[in-house]
RNA sequence: GGGCUCGUAGCUCAGUUGGUUAGAGCGCGUCGCUGAUAACGACGAGGUCGUAGGUUCGACUCCUACCGGGCCCA
C-alpha cells in the first residue's frame, strides 16, 4: 500500500452513496464539534480498533451508554432535526409505583424503534415522557404500608397525610424505571416528562371537564358496582376477579301470579286458555338471590323462546315457563303426570303482562318517592306515559332480555335491577321509553351497609341480606308462592381482603360522561386509524365502541384528579371550574387558608397538592343563583361546595395530548405542533384503557361535533384520525412456561438479569425479529440467546473478520478503488445491500418491523455465508492489489451501511461498529451513527433502487442453489468435500449463468471441471414427471382436473409427452371421453434422479451428477488437504497469530503418504505458513498423531 | 356466560388473493468445512396444519359448530 491512492474515490464512486448523505448533514449540523473520542486511546488510531475475541455485549453497551450521555447524542439527534417535518409520538404513561418487568421492556423497545428510525429518515421526533400517578393502585400500596384497608380507616388516618403518602409512593420505583429505560436504550425525555398529578396537568383535565359539563355532557346517575358492604367500598374489577370462589347458593322457583285484568284475559283467551272460577295462573320465575326479591321490578323472558302454559291437573293452577324445561322441572317437582301443556306461546307474546310482585305488601308510592307499607291489591296502579303516548305499568311487568337462557332456571328470570349490572341495563332500557324517565324510579330496599332498610318486609329489616335468604324462602313457601328450592353451585366473588364477606352488586350515585352521544363519531374516527394488526379496528376496538355505554367518571376515593364541580346545597346549582385561578376569582371564595396553613406548617409540601383533596374540598364560594334571588343584598348567599369525588384515572391518561402541555392554559404552540400523534404503541390490554380514553376525549372535544373543536389551532380534516393515526397493538408477554408472568411463580427473568447477561440489543432484537409485534410470545432467555447467535454474533463475526484483516493489511477507507476493480462478488453483495436497504425502508414505512428484521437477518446471512466465505482467499493473499482493495472497500461499505440500517433496532452494536468503521479513520464522519441519515429515505429511495441489479441477485441465487444441490449429491454419495472429484455433469436451464460462475461452483464442490450435458444425454440419469398446473387447469377443466393429473401420472413413458410437447407445442389426451389439449404452460415437467447415481435434482432448473471415480492423483490431493486441515488444528491449539510462520515436520511410515508429501509439499507449506517441510521429528515442536484414511502421520509444529 | 384473538414439527414461530409436494430457526441424528472458532455448511428423522362438519374441481387458507390457551368484559 502506498500513498498514491489518496484520492478518496470511494466517496464519489457508486459504492458509498450514503456517505454523501452523511456529509450533507454534517454541513448542517454544528453538533459534531465538541466531542470526546469514543476510544480510550487519546490519539485516534489510524488502524481499526481491535475487536475483542471474547465479545462481551453488556460491557460494550455500558461504554456506549456512557458515550451517548457524555456527548449528549440524543439531544443532538433532536437538535439537528429541529426544522424538519415533525413525527409525533405520544408516550402512554406507565405508573411508577410498581417495578418494571419484561413486558414494559417490549413496549418501550417498540416505542424507541420508530422514533429512532423516523429521526434518521429526516423527521423531528420529540419524545416527551410521562407518568401516570393517580388511582386506586396507588392508594392500595399506601394502605398496605399503613396496614389499613377500609375507607373509614383512611379517613381516620386523615385524608391529608394519606394523600401525601400517595404522592411519596408514586415515585417509589422511579429509579428502577429510569435505569431500565436508559439501559434498554429507550431515548425519551424523562426530565420534562408530564406527570398527571401536577397542577398544570390537573387544570388541563379540569378545563376539558368544564367543556363537557357546560355542554350538558356530564350527569349523575346510578352505577351498579361490586360492593363490599362491610367495608363500605366498591371494588375494582381486578379486585373482584381475585376473589371468586365456588359456593352453593339457594336456587328458588317462585310463582308470580298474573294480574287478571281484561287485557290479560283477552290474551289468554286467544291462546285457548280458559280460566274456570277462581283458578290462578302464574309465571314461574327463577332466581339465585332470594334476598333481591323484595326489590323485584320485572320478570324477564327471551323473545325467541317457546313458553308453555302448563295446567296442573291435580291443583287446577296454571304455570307459565319455558317449554323446553317442562320435563326437567316436572321431574324436580314430581309433577310429571300431573302437568299437561295446554298452550305454547313465544316469549314476545308474554311481554307486557302484569303480575303480583312477591312482596306486594310494600310498594312504591310515587307521591312521596319511596316504598310504603300498603295493602295488597294496589299493584298495577303505577302507570306512566310512554313517549308514544300510551300508558304502561311502571313495575311488575314481563319484559324481554337477551341474556335469558335455558341453561338453568325456568326461562323466566326475576329482575331486581338495583342488584345486577345487566339487570340495570334492562331497567335503563325500559325507563328510556317513558316520556318522563323519572317516572320510573329504581326500586331497592337495601342500604349501603348490606342490611335491609325499613322499606323491606318486616321480617327482614336490619338484617344482612344474605342471612335473610332462608326466611324469605320460608315466607314465600308459607304463602304458597314457592314451587321448588334447591342448591346451585357457582362462582361468586368475595372480598379479597376479608374472604368471609361475599360481595353484592349495589347501585351507587356516580357521575357519567354521555359518551354514547358520540358513538357514531368515535366509530367514524376509528375508520381512519391505522391499526396494526388491522383486526383491532373492526374487532376488539370497533366492537367495544359499538357497545359503548356512558363513561362512569367518578370514583369515591381520595388520590385522584378532583372532579371540578361545585354544588349549592340550597338551590342545587352546579358549576364546573377549569383552573385554580378561576376558582380563586369566584365571588365570596373561602377556605383557601386550609392550603396556606398546610404550606406554612410544612414549606416543603408539593405545590401540586393544592389542587388535590382535602385542600381543594375546603374551597367554597357564593352560589351565584342564590345571590341573584336573594331579596336583600345583606342576606347571606349559600355557598358552593365541591362534590366529593375524584375521577377515573383513565380520564387523566386520555387527556394527555393536551394536558401534557398544560393546554389551553399554556403552550398553545406545542399543542398545535404535537397534535395529533403519528404513532403510538401499547399492549393489547390498553384497548379499553388508554386507546379508548384517548379516542373518547379527543372525539368529544375535537371531533366533528366536538365541544371544543373551535379551539384547535388547525382543524382536523374529516378523514384524519385523532388523537393518533397509527397504533401498534402489542401482544402480551408470557412467562417461560407460557403462562402469565408472575412474581410468585418466578417464571420469567428480570430485565436487569437479561441486560447483564445477554444485553439490551439481544432483548430488543428478540422483540423486533422474533414475530409480528402483536403475537403473544413467551419471554424465554433461550430465545434471546438464540436470536443473538443468529444475528448479532454472526454480524459481529463478519465485523471482527474485517477488522482483523484490514489491520493486518493496514487497509484504510481512503484507499483508491475504481469501479472497474469491483469483482463479481462485490457487485453482487452491493446490489444485495441496496436491495436490503430498500426492503427495510419500505417495511419500516409500513410500520412492519418484523419484515424489516427478517430482511436484515437474511442479508447478514448472505454476507457471512457467501460473501465473506467466498472472499476469504482475496483477503488472505499476501500482496495488496486492486482486487483486494475492492474487497475491503466492499465489505467496509456493507458493514458501515448495515450499522446504519440496524441502528434503530440494535442501537448499541450499531454505534460500536460505526465508531470503529467510520470515526476511527474519518475525522469528518458524524459523531454518532444515530446522527446519520438512514441509508434510504423518501428522497433517496429511487437512487438506491437504481443500484439494485436484479439479474446479478438472481444469478447468485441460482449458483447458490446449484452448489447446495451438489453438496446434497456429495452427501448422498458419502463423498466428503475435501476429496476432490474429477467432474460433475450438469444439466441446467440456465447453463449460461452457471458457466460464468463455473469457478465458484468447482471450488465450492471441490471438483476439477464441469461438463454441460444436454437433455438427451441426461436421460440416463433421470426420469421425468409430468404434472398439471392446477392454477391454470383448475378453472379450465373443473372436475376433470384431478383426473387429468391421474392420467398423466399413469402414463407409461412420460418422455413421449415431452417429445410431443416439444414437437407440437401441445399434448392431446382423452380423459373419460373428453378431448383435452394441454399446452406447455399448463404442464409442469419435473426431473427426478434415477436410483443408483450420485445425482441430485436442482428444483426448477435441472440436475447435477457427480463423477465419483477417484484416481490416485485425486486421492493424494484429498489426503494433502486432510493434512493441511490437521496442521491447522495444531496451529489453533498453539494459539498462533494468524500471520505467524511455523516450522513443520511430517513423519509417516506409509510410502503413499511420502508420495503425497513429495507432490503436495509446497501446497501444504503454503497453506499453513510453513517455512519448510521436514520429514524427521522436530525436537521441541507440538506433536500430534493423525490418521489420514488409515495412514498414520506424526505432525510436528513449532512457531518460527 | 359474551366479545376479540391464537391453535402448523419436540420447542419458538413463518405461511402471500384457495392450486394438490406446508416452511425457517433451535433441539436431535449423520456427514462435512474451518487461518471468522462461544462460529459455519449439507443432509436426515420429525406434521391427522386443534376436532368435526360444510362450500369448492381443489382447503393450512373460506364458512359453521365444538375443544383448548390468552386478553378484555361479565
Amino acid at each position: 500500500m502506498t500513498a498514491k491512492g489518496r484520492r478518496r474515490p470511494t466517496r464519489d464512486s457508486r459504492i458509498a452513496p450514503e456517505i454523501q448523505y452523511t456529509r450533507a448533514i454534517s454541513r448542517r449540523s454544528p453538533a459534531a464539534c465538541k466531542t470526546r473520542t469514543f476510544f480510550p486511546d487519546a490519539v485516534r488510531p489510524k488502524m481499526f480498533h481491535e475487536v475483542s475475541n471474547s465479545l462481551n455485549f453488556p460491557e460494550e453497551e455500558a461504554r456506549i451508554l456512557q458515550f451517548w450521555e457524555e456527548n449528549d447524542i440524543y439531544q443532538k439527534s433532536l437538535e439537528q432535526r429541529r426544522d424538519s417535518e415533525p413525527f409525533v409520538f405520544f408516550e402512554g404513561p406507565p405508573t411508577a409505583n410498581g417495578l418494571p418487568h419484561p413486558g414494559h421492556c417490549l413496549t418501550r423497545a417498540m416505542k424507541d424503534l420508530f422514533p429512532r428510525y423516523k429521526t434518521m429518515t429526516g423527521h423531528y421526533c420529540l419524545r416527551k415522557g410521562g407518568w401516570d400517578t393517580h388511582g386506586l393502585p396507588v392508594e392500595v400500596e399506601v394502605c398496605k404500608e399503613l396496614g389499613i384497608h377500609s375507607k373509614e380507616e383512611i379517613e381516620a388516618y386523615g385524608v391529608e397525610p394519606f394523600n401525601r403518602k400517595c404522592l411519596e409512593s408514586v415515585f417509589r420505583y422511579t429509579q428502577q424505571w429510569e435505569t431500565m429505560t436508559k439501559r434498554l436504550g429507550f431515548w425519551v425525555n424523562l426530565e420534562e416528562a408530564y406527570v398527571t398529578y401536577h397542577q398544570s396537568y390537573v387544570e388541563s383535565v379540569w378545563w376539558s371537564l368544564k367543556q363537557l359539563f357546560d355542554a350538558g355532557l356530564l350527569y349523575q346517575g346510578h352505577k351498579i358496582v361490586w360492593w363490599w358492604a362491610q367495608g363500605g367500598t366498591a371494588l375494582s374489577s381486578g379486585e373482584v376477579g381475585q376473589g371468586y370462589r365456588e359456593v352453593d347458593d339457594p336456587s328458588v322457583f317462585v310463582k308470580f301470579p298474573l294480574v287478571l285484568d281484561e287485557a290479560a284475559k283477552e290474551r289468554l283467551g286467544a291462546w285457548g286458555v280458559g280460566l274456570e272460577g277462581d283458578s290462578s295462573i302464574a309465571l314461574l320465575v327463577w332466581t339465585t338471590t332470594p334476598w333481591t326479591l323484595p326489590s323485584n321490578m320485572y320478570a324477564a323472558v327471551n323473545n325467541d323462546f317457546d313458553y308453555a302454559i302448563v295446567h296442573d291437573t291435580e291443583t287446577g293452577e296454571r304455570l307459565i315457563f319455558a317449554d323446553a324445561l317442562v320435563p326437567a322441572i316436572a321431574k324436580k317437582c314430581k309433577k310429571t303426570n300431573a302437568w299437561k301443556v295446554e298452550a305454547k306461546v313465544k316469549g314476545s307474546d308474554l311481554v307486557g303482562m302484569r303480575y303480583v310482585p312477591p312482596f306486594p305488601d310494600c310498594y312504591y308510592e310515587k307521591d312521596i318517592g319511596q316504598y310504603v307499607k300498603g295493602a295488597s291489591g294496589t299493584v298495577g296502579e303505577h302507570q306512566a306515559k310512554l313517549s308514544n303516548g300510551h300508558q304502561q305499568a311502571v313495575f311488575w311487568r314481563v319484559s324481554a332480555a337477551d341474556f335469558v337462557t335455558l341453561d338453568s332456571g325456568t326461562g323466566l328470570v326475576h329482575e331486581a335491577p338495583a342488584f345486577g349490572e345487566v339487570d340495570y341495563d334492562l331497567f335503563i332500557d325500559n325507563r328510556s321509553k317513558y316520556e318522563d324517565p323519572e317516572a320510573a324510579p329504581l326500586l331497592f330496599c337495601v342500604g349501603p351497609d348490606g342490611k335491609f332498610t325499613d322499606e323491606a318486609p318486616d321480617f327482614c329489616r336490619d338484617r344482612w341480606v344474605k342471612e335473610a335468604d332462608k326466611d324469605i324462602s320460608r315466607n314465600l313457601k308459607e304463602r304458597g308462592l314457592l314451587l321448588h328450592q334447591e342448591q346451585y353451585r357457582h362462582d361468586y366473588p368475595f372480598c379479597w381482603r376479608a374472604d368471609q364477606d361475599p360481595l353484592i352488586q349495589y347501585p351507587r350515585e356516580s357521575w357519567f360522561i354521555r359518551t354514547t352521544q358520540f358513538k357514531d363519531d368515535m366509530l367514524g374516527n376509528n375508520q381512519h386509524i391505522n391499526w396494526l394488526p388491522d383486526h383491532i379496528k373492526t374487532g376488539r376496538f370497533g366492537k367495544f365502541l359499538e357497545s359503548n355505554v356512558d363513561w362512569s367518571l367518578s370514583r369515591e376515593r381520595y388520590w385522584g384528579t378532583p372532579l371540578p364541580i361545585w354544588h349549592c346545597d340550597a338551590c342545587g346549582h352546579q358549576e364546573a371550574i377549569d383552573s385554580y385561578v378561576a376558582l380563586c376569582a369566584q365571588t365570596g371564595v373561602a377556605g383557601l387558608e386550609v392550603w396556606e396553613n398546610a404550606k406554612k406548617a410544612d414549606p416543603d409540601i408539593s405545590e401540586h397538592l393544592k389542587v388535590h383533596k382535602p385542600y381543594i374540598d375546603a374551597v367554597t364560594f357564593d352560589c351565584p343563583k342564590c345571590a341573584a334571588q336573594a331579596s336583600s343584598p345583606k342576606s347571606q348567599a349559600s355557598s358552593m361546595q365541591r362534590v366529593t369525588e375524584v375521577i377515573d384515572c383513565w380520564y387523566d391518561s386520555g387527556a394527555m395530548p393536551f394536558a401534557q402541555w398544560g393546554w389551553p392554559h399554556q403552550s398553545q404552540e406545542m399543542f398545535g405542533e404535537q397534535f395529533p400523534a403519528n404513532f403510538i404503541s401499547e399492549a393489547l390490554d390498553q384497548t379499553r384503557g388508554w386507546f379508548y380514553s384517548l379516542t373518547a376525549i379527543s372525539v368529544m372535544l375535537f371531533g366533528k361535533n366536538g365541544v371544543a373543536r373551535d379551539m384547535l389551532p388547525e382543524l382536523l380534516s374529516s378523514n384524519q384520525s385523532h388523537p393518533f393515526e397509527t397504533c401498534i397493538v402489542l401482544g402480551l408477554l408470557m412467562g417461560e412456561d407460557g403462562l402469565k408472568m408472575s412474581k410468585s411463580k418466578k417464571n420469567y427473568k428480570e430485565p436487569g438479569y437479561i441486560f447483564d447477561k445477554e444485553g439490551a440489543d439481544a432483548m430488543r432484537w428478540l422483540f423486533f425479529s422474533g414475530q409480528a409485534p402483536w403475537t403473544s410470545i413467551r419471554f424465554q432467555e433461550s430465545a434471546i440467546a438464540e436470536g443473538q447467535r443468529e444475528f448479532l454474533i454472526r454480524l459481529f463475526n463478519c465485523y471482527s473478520f474485517f477488522v482483523i484483516y484490514a489491520n493486518i493489511d493496514k487497509w484504510t477507507p481512503d484507499m483508491q478503488v475504481e469501479d472497474s476493480d469491483l469483482a463479481q462478488l462485490d457487485r453482487w453483495i452491493l446490489s444485495e445491500l441496496a436491495s436490503c436497504s430498500v426492503k427495510v425502508f419500505d417495511a419500516m414505512e409500513a410500520y412492519d418491523n418484523f419484515a424489516a428484521a427478517r430482511t436484515l437477518n437474511a442479508f447478514v446471512d448472505a454476507l457471512s455465508n457467501w460473501y465473506v466465505r467466498r472472499c476469504r482467499d482475496r483477503f488472505w493473499r499476501s500482496e495488496m492489489d486492486a482486487d483486494k482493495r475492492a474487497a475491503y472497500a466492499t465489505l467496509h461499505e456493507c458493514l458501515l451501511t448495515l450499522c446504519k440500517l440496524i441502528a434503530p433496532f440494535t442501537p448499541f452494536i450499531a454505534e460500536s461498529m460505526y465508531q470503529n468503521l467510520a470515526r476511527s479513520h474519518d475525522d469528518a464522519a458524524l459523531e454518532s451513527v444515530h446522527l446519520c441519515n438512514y441509508p434510504v429515505t423518501a428522497a433517496t429511495r429511487a437512487d438506491v433502487v437504481a443500484r439494485i441489479d436484479e439479474t446479478v441477485n438472481n444469478e447468485v441465487e441460482i449458483v447458490r442453489q446449484a452448489v447446495s444441490c451438489g453438496r446434497a449429491a456429495r452427501s448422498a454419495a458419502k463423498m466428503r468435500v475435501r476429496q476432490p472429484l474429477a467432474t460433475i455433469e450438469l444439466f441446467h436451464r440456465e447453463a449460461e449463468v452457471i458457466e460464468r460462475y463455473a469457478d465458484t461452483i468447482t471450488d465450492e464442490l471441490n471438483v476439477k471441471s464441469i461438463q454441460y450435458v444436454d437433455n438427451d444425454k441426461i436421460d440416463q440419469y433421470v426420469h421425468y414427471e409430468v404434472k398439471p398446473d392446477f392454477k391454470l387447469l383448475g378453472p379450465k377443466y373443473g372436475k376433470l382436473a384431478p383426473k387429468i393429473k391421474k392420467s398423466l401420472a399413469s402414463h407409461p413413458n412420460p418422455d413421449e409427452i415431452i417429445k410431443q410437447l416439444e414437437k407440437d407445442g401441445v399434448y392431446h389426451m382423452n380423459v373419460e371421453g373428453h378431448d383435452v389439449e394441454l399446452t406447455g404452460d399448463e404442464l409442469k415437467v419435473e426431473l427426478h434422479a434415477r436410483e443408483g447415481y450420485a445425482a441430485e435434482r436442482i428444483p426448477g432448473y435441472g440436475i447435477i451428477v457427480l463423477d465419483t471415480h477417484i484416481t490416485d492423483e485425486l486421492r493424494d490431493e484429498g489426503w494433502a488437504r486432510d493434512l493441511v486441515n490437521q496442521i491447522q488444528q495444531v496451529r489453533k491449539k498453539l494459539d498462533l497469530k494468524y500471520e505467524q510462520q511455523i516450522d513443520l515436520a511430517l513423519v509417516s511410515a506409509s510410502a503413499e503418504m511420502g508420495r503425497v508429501m513429495d507432490s503436495f509439499g509446497d501446497y501444504i507449506g503454503g497453506e499453513t505458513l510453513a517455512r519448510d517441510l521436514k520429514r524427521e521429528p522436530l525436537p521441541d515442536g507440538e506433536q500430534i498423531s493423525a490418521d489420514i484414511d488409515g495412514h498414520g502421520v506424526q505432525i510436528f509444529v513449532r512457531g518460527a
